[in-house]
DNA sequence: GATGAATGAGTGTTCATTCAT
DNA sequence: CATGAATGAACACTCATTCAT
């Protein structure tokens, strides 16, 4: 839930700059806003999220909260980083040996994916509904770190396809397409509620999202 | 882009309601105020736009704005009513004579779908933004019209496979499935801006979703 | 304390623009928010002085005080406009018939200003306090109406050399010194305090200003 | 720029007590906040400058400016003190010879006190705003220094007036004006922004004092 | 039915001051 | 003695809602 900057060092958001020194103790306190913000976030929303509630929930006293921040937006971009950091230790951590077999390695994707979705189900929910709010500097940030996805997903696509087992198709939209269709259990997740178990639908979602690449 | 009730009498919304006797005048101004809301709510938001933006967008001072509604709530509500039945009317009307090929109608269902999903674009991504602050009726309502469209699908695919024309699927899931991909290029239309033609994107998705039914 | 505007329509401030649509009322509001406020600025100075202070010294409430402002400064800038214009009829109204003799001239304008000084004398000293808050628009204009002071001034002592009946001086820099001579005694009126009566000290005041006009 | 108390020992400020029990420190340190705070208060007033700002423009953490003063309104006294205790030395290392010639004195005591002014000027300007904000006890000795210089020019127009070189008026009063003209071009600097530069204002200023003191 | 002024609780934010180390 | 993080009351301002006409 971190990023590795150049020297190895964790930073929390390079964007929300703090008025204390101690960068250690800002890291800290960032993730911890992050983390009970985006408690709270999920739950009522961003806007009826107030400051007050964040204070409460973090034990910080509003003016040592302002220490941290500088303004509520500021709070969005920490949790959106936070995510994303996250995101990315995920797909990372659990990358398997590269396969050769595109078709595999395309499956281990959506799978990873997938796992990760159904784990922070309400978060990439929430961040779907609000990142309209985010300022430009970090939508252009998430958009970006969302097209590196695509981006990966894409070439596993094209070299299936150079290697004659995908049908051919545009790689960059079908990429596109998969990706949405990982985070569509998310936002409509309520029409399997009770007709499937969460096992049963990821299931599916897999099935259905590989079913254009049988040849 | 009004509701028929079973008495035949034209209704707007049957959970708002009014001081105002005159039922004729009550629909003429739900539709008024849902039109120009929907059209702040879009640009703005639904937090952002303020009762007064509506009074001024509408023409309508405040104490009218409220012997039409009670709370700004209710303005959701008969934002989001005023889509469904809109939605409604756009798929019933230009219903093709039905065809007698499920893999036509499909295509028939779907073409329909993402012209409207275009159209609309905006408004359906403040309202895949915004629903949670529904109340729960308006929700559940909201719901069952999503689910009646799925419903449709659901027929058309389970004649489909029946005939022998698709390969054999779980019918339900399929077409939420696909419900959901046709609102895809709503949500994350920048992916392609520049890249592809609108024209293109829906050719595309149109492709993308009918290629699992390939025998 | 209005301004006449070129319609000859009583205008108070023509900055401080207002929500409400009754100009009649937003001149009313106007007055009682610059009288009200212009009383706590001068107990307590601008920054002491909340805005719930000024709601409850004119019996509005928070909400409909800001239906009339925009902000806080902006009730400075109504303070400052009503001064100005009820200095600006107090010398007007008080004018005598133009005297031939310069002496006399300037003795009434002096006379005129005192009076008015100490009838003011809190706000002007409260003005010259806080003017350095005044937003620039407000600030160059109240700076034009002392120069235009300074002007009628300068003008009376150049007649006064020309007829030969005051010795010769720079008339610009001398107006200037007399105007500020006027205000001294808000600045430091407690240094006579006890030793002479407001009387004797406009007196004093008068003839030691006169002096250096002797031939 | 210090006080000699009745021992001798320098003290800075018989009113603002401090923690600290080493005295020479205390008295760095009350020197230090004085001149980086008069700077603050000149720039932004004394309301608009914040605590953090002083801690930071001194180098000192908060807590330790807080083993130095007790609140805030402290330093506001020590930047008055240390003006008044350099004002007094600054006038008594000028003071020539007394000459014999009233005049002369006159003339000399107001050429120093123009130059003290117009070095001081930012400084002073601040100290006539927001001398209100001193608490009592300041502002009585603050009082008492102004009458101080009062009560020395008073006594060189006496003895004016004695030998004859003044004309008859009424010395206290003549003292007080001439004290609170040499500060006008302090106060309304702007007004002859462009017109003349400092040199002629000086000049300006001191010719028009003295013109009442020819007989 | 319509108008628009009035209400006041609630919001994000600041900042003098304290306190643990 | 020094450090700087923590506290929380207070502030300016907003806005859904009501009410007098």
């Amino acid at each position: 839930m971190v990023n590795r900057g150049k020297s190895g060092k964790e930073i929390i958001s390079e964007t929300v700059s703090s008025r204390i020194k101690n960068p250690k103790l800002v890291r800290k306190k960032h993730l911890l806003i992050a983390r009970k913000a985006a408690k709270l976030f999920k739950e009522k929303g961003y806007h009826r999220t107030t400051m007050r509630d964040i204070s409460r929930a973090t034990g910080m006293a509003m003016g040592n909260l302002y220490d941290y921040i500088s303004k509520k937006e500021d709070i969005l971009s920490l949790v959106f980083d936070a995510y994303h950091d996250y995101a990315q230790e995920y797909m990372d951590a659990k990358e398997p040996p590269a396969s050769e077999d595109p078709r595999e390695e395309l499956r281990s994707f959506i799978r990873r994916s997938l796992n990760n979705v159904q784990d922070l189900r309400d978060l990439i929910l929430f961040m779907y509904r609000e990142s309209r709010l985010l300022p430009k500097e970090n939508m252009d940030r998430a958009m970006a770190k969302e097209l590196a996805q695509i981006r990966t997903l894409e070439n596993i696509i094209r070299k299936g396809i150079d290697q004659g087992v995908f049908p051919d198709m545009d790689p960059f939209f079908a990429a596109s397409m998969i990706f949405y269709q990982n985070i569509f259990l998310t936002l409509r997740g309520w029409t399997f509620a009770g007709k499937y178990t969460d096992e049963e639908v990821r299931a599916l979602i897999e099935e259905y999202i590989l079913r254009p690449f049988h040849i």
